[in-house]
DNA sequence: GTAACGTACAACCACATGGTTGTAAATAGC
DNA sequence: GCTATTTACAACCATGTGGTTGTACGTTAC
């Protein structure tokens, strides 16, 4: 499980969470879970794949920090973890600042240029 | 390339759009080129591999719309997709928007719940 | 014109990924 | 206690991925 909430994130962890969200069925228990924890067997009931299958995507989720599972008797509760989407949504805010940043430079540059002659 | 820019994006395209950024390579090239422009053989000489493997990244991210290509001289230019990054934000903040709402739901559980007996 | 540069692309390789089936173990229900 | 349910995990398979080298072609520079 990833220990990191607020520290920087390194390449690995990236790699898996955004590996991890590259796939629509690992999306759709992403949402799902989000909306409500679900054991693994309720989440294999809504897919046509095997329930191994299904198992592998939360196994998958679960080593991004996007999805954490509990037991409960004989069952393993999935739970969607908020922090891990937010923690993908600054990497991305991340990659929008270099760009602003580029626009800014830019602006200033044109700014700063006297009229010629 | 993707043209879609307001609409619904399709599994496959979101699909492109982590899996390009599930590898630090790209993830650099993405930063690189949201920061200045650069042709293929000046990425290439960034990184510890061959010129081959850094033009299949390029591809890799143009494919998932996040990086552009023209052509300048026998260069090809790569700039890198603010839109493309906006657009993987708006994603994700759908996905915190499922989390809010279900937060929303259960807060307006507990004060509609009257005081028992 | 010729040589050097920048790119494109095919073929190949090792390994990861997404799926399957089968088997075993823990828990719940009767 | 026995049976059904739920999970875990291994083995296997087809395909995809990330890297390599080699070859070919257009463009630039001299």
């Amino acid at each position: 499980m990833v220990v990191n909430s607020s520290a920087e994130l390194t390449d690995d962890e990236v790699d898996r969470i955004f590996r991890a969200l590259a796939d629509a069925t690992r999306r759709d228990i992403v949402r799902r879970t989000l909306a409500g924890e679900a054991s693994v067997s309720e989440l294999a009931g809504a897919y046509s794949m095997s329930f191994a299958a299904v198992q592998k995507h939360v196994a998958v989720l679960e080593g991004a920090g996007l999805v954490t599972k509990r037991p409960r008797g004989r069952e393993r509760v999935v739970r969607g973890n908020p922090d891990a989407i937010r923690r993908a949504q600054r990497l991305l805010d991340a990659y929008e600042q270099i760009w602003v940043a580029r626009i800014g430079r830019l602006d200033a540059l044109l700014d700063d240029t006297p009229p010629q002659q």
